[in-house]
RNA sequence: CGGGACGUAGCGCAGUUUGGUAGCGCACCUCGCUUGGGACGAGGGGGUCGCAGGUUCGAAUCCUGUCGUCCCGACCA
């Protein structure tokens, strides 16, 4: 390719809406232009790079025994009425009608779909495990669409489902994503680390996603800097902090005026904010209220406390649903609550002595609170939200918090769509039974914007080998030099036969264009064609991501540009 | 959904308060000059000022509506 010929806008300036590096650099690399909010056409640079992501992504999914199929993006209501899913999506599905007014959706995703497919054909258990994937756009109509690729409303994504007839055979098949999940990020070129995850609601077994590292990503991600345990902020199990026992004081009821926080009361009652606990009033989605108690410094970990009540989705509660409850806002506490109304403990509050908490009056709080003894009525588990420094829960080893970008997850489905979708099959014994699932996601799309966000510098983007669009871009200095652009025609031609992905810059521009349009796009590897070529015979060897400056010669630069791509 | 802001040339912006028929930088085209990190000079093309109504002799500017874009709000009550 040449640069002439490239259909690649690149800007000197970044545009206004563009919020995030990886946006913004695409846009500036002339890689993507917006169609509509998080909807965007991918140019040629990006699109190369998106084919490469997924050829990576096919082939080791079909190493791992997938198959490749390409459902319709547009699908019928039935199927999702069928699951349930079509009252359940809600707004974040597109949906339409065609002209005799059939509901139709976009697809969010196509569990339905494959599970359809499959019941119709699988019959038996000889026809499985059975895995199939595809590559395809996606359809979400997000609430706020952010961050250019990272969070739109189309996207590319990889989805494999499995089916298998038994729980032993999703773990077989389960854990041959996760190795091919592992595999492909790796040859991605991209940092990540793969963490336990939370399923939620659809309750199976287990869930890993992957993320890639970055400090602009939106998930907060622990790793223990001693075992390999790794988990989402989300899912991280904490162990109960036992405080130092203490002889139960009795209960009294203070004045605190106006301590209306945390931080107020602890500064008033001059304790430190560890011997407080606080309230976390929610309702859940039939409106009833849901009080979470945590130790005064911890956060709740909304979807834990979601899973131990077994709520659907949790909001901020009104402050009516709390005085009905016998409650007041900001002095709250277990004691004086309704009978009936669901409070949830964390753990670690258990095993205080004499805190402090609110007494459901205003202004007043209770000191020397003993919640074993004075707690009534009460589910106590862990719903802490993790922290920075927090005691592994493996070894014991303090937790690191870092940030990450979501790309890809695994998760096991069990018999949560073939159950209501009907897809069984006979086992050994003649006996029906509904197939085993797992579903596998890979965001394409995101992926790249992952990577640019992981691999960039104030000079543009810096891709890994892999997932350039392109390798090798070739330099004249001076195009108006003959000999010059005659000598990156003849280096250009030679890589091209080497099937190495190279560019020929032959635009009439001067050099610092080019070398800036060359680093903004991120090509790996940069040869320049100049003075010194014609002289001595050298030709010059950049490495985008280091810097570092190689000097090949007329004779060997073939072998020398093999041999750094190969480190690249 | 609630609150806030913005929409003027491909991109970044000024002009709007105080109405008088649109400007700057970059990009683009031509010529000259220049060529190892986004040169310089001269000349040029491009905008129904998001859209639709209204007020006015006259609207980018004032009013109403509408569409779009972006930001903030979602735990310590």
């Amino acid at each position: 390719m040449r640069t002439t010929q490239l259909y690649a806008p690149t800007l000197r300036e970044t545009p206004a809406e563009a919020e995030v590096v990886s946006q913004k650099l695409m846009l500036r690399a002339g890689m993507i232009r917006k169609a509509a909010g998080g909807v965007y056409t991918y140019l040629p640079l990006a699109w190369r790079t998106l084919r490469k992501i997924e050829q990576i992504v096919r082939e080791e999914m079909d190493a791992a025994g997938g198959q490749e199929i390409l459902m319709p993006i547009l699908q019928p209501s039935e199927i999702w009425k069928e699951t349930g899913r079509w009252a359940v999506y809600g707004e974040e599905m597109f949906r339409l009608n065609d002209r005799h007014e059939r509901e139709f959706c976009l697809g969010p995703t196509h569990e339905e779909m494959v599970t359809a497919l499959v019941r119709d054909e699988v019959r038996s258990y000889k026809q499985l495990p059975l895995m199939l994937y595809q590559i395809q756009n996606k359809y979400r109509d997000e609430i706020r669409p952010r961050f250019g690729l990272m969070r739109g409303r189309e996207f590319i994504m990889k989805d494999l489902y499995s089916f298998d007839k038994d729980e032993a055979g999703l773990e077989v098949s389960y854990k041959k994503m996760f190795d091919a999940y592992t595999r492909v990020f790796t040859r991605c070129g991209l940092k990540f680390r793969p963490v336990e995850a939370d399923n939620g609601a659809i309750g199976g077994a287990h869930s890993h996603e992957f993320t890639v590292l970055a400090d602009s990503g939106e998930s907060n991600i622990v790793y223990c800097t001693k075992c390999d345990y790794a988990a989402s902020d989300e899912k991280a199990e904490l162990k109960t902090i036992v405080a130092e026992k203490e002889e139960p004081l009795e209960l009294e009821k203070v004045s605190t005026p106006g301590t209306k926080t945390i931080e107020l009361v602890a500064d008033y009652l001059k304790v430190s904010v560890e011997k407080t606990i606080k309230a976390v009033a929610f309702q859940n989605e039939k409106d009833e209220l849901v009080l979470a108690f945590m130790r005064g410094d911890h956060d709740v970990n909304e979807v834990k406390l979601q899973n131990a009540v077994g709520a659907i989705a949790l909001r901020m509660a009104d402050e009516e649903a709390i005085t009905a409850a016998g409650g007041q806002p900001g002095f709250m506490s277990p004691i004086g609550i309704k009978k009936g109304t669901k409070i949830v403990v964390d753990a670690t509050v258990m095993d205080m002595y004499n805190a402090v908490a609110g007494a459901n009056e205003k202004d007043m709080h209770f000191i020397h609170v003993n919640p074993k003894r004075d707690f009534k009525d009460v589910m106590v588990c862990d719903i802490r939200l993790v922290k920075d420094g927090d005691p592994c829960p493996h070894c014991g080893a303090p937790l690191k918090m870092t940030r990450g970008i979501e790309a890809g997850q695994v998760f096991t489905l069990g018999t949560k769509y073939s159950k209501p979708l009907g897809a069984t099959f006979l086992d050994e014994n003649g006996k029906e039974k509904p197939l085993v699932m797992g579903s596998y996601g890979i965001g394409v799309s995101r992926t790249m914007a992952a990577a640019i966000e992981q691999n960039n510098d104030k000079d543009g983007i810096i891709w890994p080998r892999a997932i350039a669009p392109y390798e090798v871009i070739v330099v004249p200095v001076n195009a108006k030099v003959k000999e010059q652009l005659d000598m990156a025609e003849k280096v250009y031609e030679t890589l091209k036969k080497e099937h190495i992905d190279v560019v020929l810059d032959d635009r009439k521009e001067r050099a610092g264009v080019k070398f800036k349009d060359a680093d903004l796009i991120g090509y790996p590897l940069r040869i320049t064609i100049g003075p010194k070529t014609l002289e001595s015979g050298i030709i010059e060897a950049k490495i985008r991501r280091t810097g570092e400056v190689k000097n090949l010669t007329k004779e060997n630069y073939v072998e020398g540009v093999k041999e750094i791509l190969d480190t690249l």
